[in-house]
DNA sequence: TTATTATGTAAGTATCCACTAACACCAATC
DNA sequence: GATTGGTGTTAGTGGATACTTACATAATAA
């Protein structure tokens, strides 16, 4: 007899929009209020889809990791199928991420629970996405290690360590960019140079600056 | 005819107390009655020393800031007398680096700083503070390829650009700490093996393992 | 229609916390 | 020893904000 039950459809409606005001704002100053309003809300509403600002925030931080493994996923795949290589494939992957300034805002998100650190269900969160998004980058590398002939060049680290430090440099570069600590052009070049040679990918040519 | 003002003395005597409990506790949950009480102080006195709990914060990052670069140029004016070479004194300096954990809380600090970039003073603190950390950086990298012929092997990074890149190791190694991502080993190798490959001081020796 | 539950609106509460006001005491110089 | 300002102690205050309560209304299925 009641009216069904709309909350999930409205949650996965909404988390885009929570997760845009998370990232605009950081975690202390998208007070309950300014996320509702930015819902088109009142306070009220959002705390009967969710029990706390804190699921609130959980939530947006699981759907920017679905959305961020999604596009790598995505540009991987097309990767996979490119003609010329393996190699030269993840090298644009990683120019088009140093392209793409963070527009998800996940890493915003990622500051923000660094902070809240002392929480711990923020923090098992943050380091479960860690985890998962290592091991993702760590097999790519691996794989594309092995179809190149599984002999890595002297200088480049194991797909493990390697994974991390693509990550350490992906974390950094939009610590950069919130910061302005330098240009785009060195942004860019921080992923595709740096971090093709971490992964093994320009063993054998010299990049061109 | 009044009695003597030691606010300076009481100031520079306190500052390190600020510090560990900031990087203790977080900016947010070092409130103003925390810091008093980690002082031995009423939050009264402390708001003669300092007009907020704002200047008190960029008191600590200074004083960091000043730790860190000091800890720096000692290792590096000992390496810079190795004879050894500067290679491997300055990869010894990375491993102890990687050892260090961090423990002077700078880090941490930095962190509660990243959240709280929508204040512009904050912001700007962090950011100077970065730019003069990668100027101290990157110049010792310069003055070590120098010493060593001039000539950076082809996947080394320019030192600029491999400046960014140790800056970035650094800081993403304490995040790594903080949550507990990985081992001790692998952050240690991090900055050891991964940070000495980008500075290009492993150009013509493979790392043991 | 009617019972029942989702949805909308308005106001409120309880708590935390940066910062202050008021007052007593003490130490140093004249 | 008197004056002056540093120091200690207690008690607030004002504002922000996560979360709640109360009630009106709308939509669904029996």
């Amino acid at each position: 007899m009641p009216r069904p039950n709309r909350s999930e459809e409205r949650k996965t409606e909404l988390t885009p929009v929570l997760a845009r005001a998370f990232a605009d704002l950081g975690y202390r100053s998208a007070t309950t209020a300014a996320l509702a309003e930015a819902c088109g809300l009142r306070e009220n509403q959002l705390y009967r889809l969710w029990p706390s600002k804190k699921a609130m925030f959980l939530a947006t931080l699981d759907y920017l990791y679905e959305l961020e493994t999604r596009w790598w996923d995505e540009h991987l795949s097309a990767a996979a199928a490119d003609p010329s290589g393996a190699a030269a494939a993840a090298q644009r992957i990683l120019e088009e991420e140093g392209k793409r300034r963070g527009e998800t805002g996940l890493h915003r998100i990622i500051f923000a629970g660094l902070s809240e650190s002392d929480d711990p269900e923020i923090s098992a969160a943050v380091t479960a996405m860690y985890h998962r998004f290592h091991k993702f980058i760590a097999n790519v590398l691996r794989r594309s290690a092995k179809a190149r002939g599984g002999d890595l060049p002297d200088h480049a680290a194991p797909p493990n360590l390697a994974a991390w430090s693509l990550i350490a440099l992906a974390t950094f570069s939009n610590i950069a960019r919130e910061f302005d600590l330098f240009p785009l052009a060195t942004q860019r070049k921080l992923m595709a140079q740096v971090g093709s040679s971490l992964a093994g990918l320009n063993a054998h040519e010299t990049p061109s600056d």
